[in-house]
DNA sequence: AGTCCACAGGAAGGGCAGGCGA
DNA sequence: TCGCCTGCCCTTCCTGTGGACT
């Protein structure tokens, strides 16, 4: 088949899909189904800003998928909408910043930077000293009578960067400023991210506080029947692939962003093989599909001695599992004996050994087990600190990816160092 | 009860790149 | 071009830690 053919039968094929983008994590539904009560209580909070006074701050929490960036987008759009249609004397803008996009917000000067782009300023990516970059963002509020909400998702990947010491300087902002109010509305997953914060910024952050519960199994079944009848075609799902998305995610603390994302993949996988319908092993085909690109490309996008440290925990852990099968063969050795489990020092010699032979600068202990902990964190290891008592305390590594995905990951970083 | 091990992980700061205004 | 600023990656130095050993 050549590449014509390929797009020619892409073409002609009746499209299981009628508008995929409906499954998109930015796309923005007209109703958010079970979220009625957040819905009206962020609402009512915001309500001040209708008649250009100002909300209080709201906090924000719910674990990832629960609807929290999409009902703030949502209760502040309809606001706009409401002064659009019956309250045109009034000044109201809201900005939407995610602290987690990269090189956007995950700095104080970049995330007053973003703030001040949005309100129109030309603000550097860097090289002005944070204070001036303070004063133009204050110029660019302070210039009308307005009242401004500011949305900073992902709160706590910015403090935890930089501190609170920004979040302290933002809610002290209305006493500075003499035309314009400014109202924050800050998002996290972190549930107990508020507690470490300076108790000065906790009282004027949290003015008010909602919490997201995760959706249940139910909850999201209708959350996906909703978009999926805008998404596919008619009758192009096989029965029981909503319910099985849904309880697949249900599992996964109820995440709506990981159902869509089942139920979006699976349709694609159905297309391609050019099925009718999307049938329950496309769901299977698919989850495993989300966790392995996830991974990959995680690591596709790590600098170089991250990969070569990882290169190194699948090498100790291939030779461990070589060594546990041999003793398997002959039981006279005991499994116990060969069972050695992988610490920071053997990572630490072995990527020494690794980087002479690749010709690489190795790096030091300590950053190295920063590279660990990284590699924690997205859970591609799990790693667990013992103390050993006279033998001191230390990590046990063991790497976490599922067999298939080892294979790919090897091939991955094969690929890169030879 | 005190010692000691082998780290974990915090703090401080160096060096470099990228970007700005003068 | 120079001086200045920020962000990032990294090192150095240091303190803290939990449990086996003495």
């Amino acid at each position: 088949m050549t590449l014509q053919d390929v797009f020619n039968n892409f073409i002609e094929a009746k499209s299981l899909f009628q508008n995929r983008d409906v499954l998109s994590i930015s796309f923005t539904p007209e109703s958010i189904p079970h979220r009625e009560k957040q819905i009206n209580d962020l609402g009512k909070i915001l309500a001040p800003s209708l008649v250009g006074a100002r909300p209080s701050n709201v906090f924000i929490y719910g674990r990832t998928g629960t609807g929290k960036s999409l009902v703030s987008l949502y209760v502040t759009a309809e606001l706009l909408k409401t002064i659009n249609e019956k309250q045109k004397d009034v000044k109201l803008r809201t900005i939407y910043i995610n602290c987690k996009m990269k090189k956007s917000a995950d700095t104080e000067y970049r995330l007053i930077a973003s703030i001040a782009k949005e309100l129109g300023k030309d603000v550097p990516f860097t090289g002005l000293p944070t204070e001036q970059v303070y004063k133009m963002f204050f110029e660019s509020i302070d210039s009308e009578k307005q009242t401004i909400i500011v949305i900073i998702d992902e709160i706590d990947t910015l403090v935890e960067k930089t501190g609170d010491g920004i979040l302290y300087n933002l809610t002290r902002i209305n006493q500075e400023l003499k035309n314009a109010k400014v109202c924050i509305i800050g998002i996290t997953n972190n549930l107990s991210f508020i507690d470490n914060l300076d108790p000065r910024v906790k009282s004027s952050l949290s003015e008010e506080e909602l919490v997201f519960p995760p959706y249940n199994a139910v909850q999201l079944k209708d959350i996906l029947r909703e978009r999926a009848e805008k998404a596919f075609s008619p009758e192009s799902l096989d029965n029981g692939v909503i319910e099985k998305c849904a309880a697949l995610a249900a599992q996964e603390h109820g995440d709506a962003r990981r159902a869509l994302d089942l139920l979006r993949v699976a349709g694609e996988l159905a297309e391609r093989s050019g099925s009718a319908k999307v049938m329950l092993q496309h769901v299977d085909t698919a989850e495993e599909k989300i966790d392995t690109d996830k991974f990959v490309e995680i690591i596709k996008t790590q600098p170089k001695q991250s990969q070569i440290v990882l290169y190194t925990i699948l090498r100790l852990t291939e030779a461990q599992d070589a060594k546990l099968s041999g003793n398997k063969a002959q039981p006279s050795g005991g499994a116990a004996d060969g069972k050695k489990e992988i610490l920071t020092i053997d990572v630490l010699t072995a990527y020494q050994d690794n980087c002479r032979k690749f010709s690489l600068k190795a790096l030091t202990q300590r950053r190295v087990s920063d590279l660990i902990a990284e590699f924690d964190l997205f859970g591609i290891i799990s790693s667990k600190t013992v103390s050993r008592g006279r033998y001191g305390r230390t990590r046990v590594i063991t790497l976490s990816l599922s067999e298939s995905l080892k294979e790919k990951v090897n091939k991955l970083l094969n690929e890169v160092f030879y």
